[in-house]
DNA sequence: TCCCTGACTGGTT
DNA sequence: AAACCAGCCAGGG
């Protein structure tokens, strides 16, 4: 039979399909005040390195029924979304402090998951 | 099916 | 410190 092309044949790092509703679910446990990056969830998730799709799957969060405090994600670095008008404000209000240079204070508000580094 | 883009990341210049 | 680059993989044109 024809070699099959597939990626996921030899090593299946392939996205499982619900990976969205995962990302989702995770989002929701981050409490008010905390948050996470991009690549701590997709390594939570069990996926390290697909940082990217996490972003890609809360950029839908509109499409959940359920609602998502996407704004309590933030990249590897503690800066805000390219649509972080908003986002800032709903983290300041939640008493999240921001660091002169416009970042998340991540020593002071990362959620550890119940984990240590 | 090819090519480009992306709410990312970590390492190297 | 900033720019650049390679890796990651799904979606859309």
């Amino acid at each position: 039979m024809p070699k099959p092309k597939s990626p996921a044949t030899g090593s299946e790092r392939v996205l499982r399909p619900g990976f969205q509703e995962r990302v989702f679910d995770v989002v929701r446990q981050i409490p008010e005040g905390k948050v996470a990056s991009y690549g701590q969830i997709a390594t939570l998730l069990g996926y390290p390195g697909v940082a990217r799709h996490v972003g890609n799957a809360l950029a839908a969060c509109g499409n959940s029924e359920l609602p998502v405090p996407w704004h309590r994600v933030v990249n590897a670095r503690g800066g805000i979304s390219t649509r972080g008008a908003e986002q800032r404000q709903l983290l300041e209000s939640e008493g999240v402090v921001f660091t002169p240079s416009g970042l998340v204070d991540l020593s002071q508000h990362r959620w550890q998951h119940a984990l240590r580094d």
